[in-house]
DNA sequence: CTTTTATGAATGAAGG
DNA sequence: CCTTCATTCATAAAAG
């Protein structure tokens, strides 16, 4: 099947991705990649991104059929944060940002324009909340919090460059991290990449009269 | 409709990819990622997976639903596959400290001195880089974590009475007598599709009839 | 090999 | 702003 092996091209990428964040020889500002490596890398989000355009397309084939058939689901949808009994069932106790959210946040950090002020925070939020939950406190936290751990982690990169491994290259695809044996190989410190748990409400709401 | 704006937001994502990309000077055998760029790249790729993961989920419910109601759209559904092990996107290794780091630590967390302090964590972390590899990160980390559960576990033990309702758990933010363990293993199922993982052999089957 | 547990790391929020 | 805490996620290690 073509599109499997489409996939399974994908993961190898994402593993190989990986151990490019996670091979982190010891404090260095940069990683390298070849242009083979690039080429790979953007191709594989490329083919993510027709993915999600033809599910999406077909979501939307579908419902218009259930349309058509009168027989629209959308309406069962029920707040979670509440059962008929009245009290709270799990919610989170705090804002986790949605991608979209975070991309638009990480859009306006990367502007460089490291100023909150008062009146952009609205702003910022208002938009922010057209995408999720949110609060201007939720936003100020975030570019507090922002700030302050991109700098903290460019002083960690400068104190201990000196001290090397042997560059963790990553020339053999097969070879994967499910070898019990590389764990050697991981001495190097390499908390670098950060945890990554996406939740996209949006797609939950829509979800959630499937449970 | 919010799966618009999720389209929307993918765009967004893939320009700013080529961006990083796009440089392509033509020469350069390599090109050079600064740290964060790779985290962001990191995100983006794992928000396109799980998106593609919720779409297919999202399809496969309503493909269900409609078969119940007798409207089944033939080629459409795909018997769902035996789930086979999912992969996972996230492969960051982590430090794991050498057992003679570890009584070096608790050595310093017994002595009562409960603050690492800055300047001291230096001083740690040079000695136990005699041991094992090691930064200063792992050192302040471990001695939030240690502290944190040290205290968590303290609480736990008053907690032997009131145990036998599982309900009134979120309500008391200051008297936390948490229960660790049960705590999160019963969140919902929306909460847990957050989790990152890429589910291939469903997706090449949904997707079969899109080509 | 699969499931469970222990724990390193990430991060929203609060305090100063 | 910077530091600290609490909570949660993800994974190495242990148990089955």
């Amino acid at each position: 099947d073509e599109l499997l092996a489409i996939m399974e091209w994908e993961k190898q990428e994402l593993q190989q991705q990986q151990q490019l964040n996670g091979g982190d020889g010891g404090g260095l500002y940069v990683k390298v990649m070849t242009d083979e490596q690039m080429e790979l890398l953007r191709r594989q989000i490329s083919a993510y991104a027709t993915i999600c355009e033809q599910l999406v397309e077909m979501h939307k084939a579908i419902t218009a059929q259930q349309d058509l058939a009168g027989m629209r689901l959308g309406n069962i949808y029920c707040d979670s944060l509440v059962t008929s009994a009245g009290h709270k069932i799990t919610a989170r106790q705090r804002w986790t940002p949605t991608p979209m959210q975070l991309q638009i946040l990480e859009n306006i950090f990367d502007q460089g324009t490291g100023t909150p002020s008062k009146q952009k925070i609205k702003e910022i939020t208002i938009e922010l909340a057209q995408h999720g939950q949110i609060s201007e406190t939720n936003v100020y936290n975030w570019f507090q919090n922002r700030r302050a751990r991109s700098k903290r982690k460019q002083l960690v990169g400068v104190s201990n460059n000196a001290e090397s491994e042997a560059e963790t290259e990553m020339e053999s695809p097969k070879e994967k991290k499910t070898k019990p044996e590389s764990i050697q190989t991981h001495e190097n410190a390499a908390q670098r990449a950060g945890n990554v748990y996406i939740q996209s409400p949006e797609l939950s709401a829509e979800m959630h009269y499937l449970d």
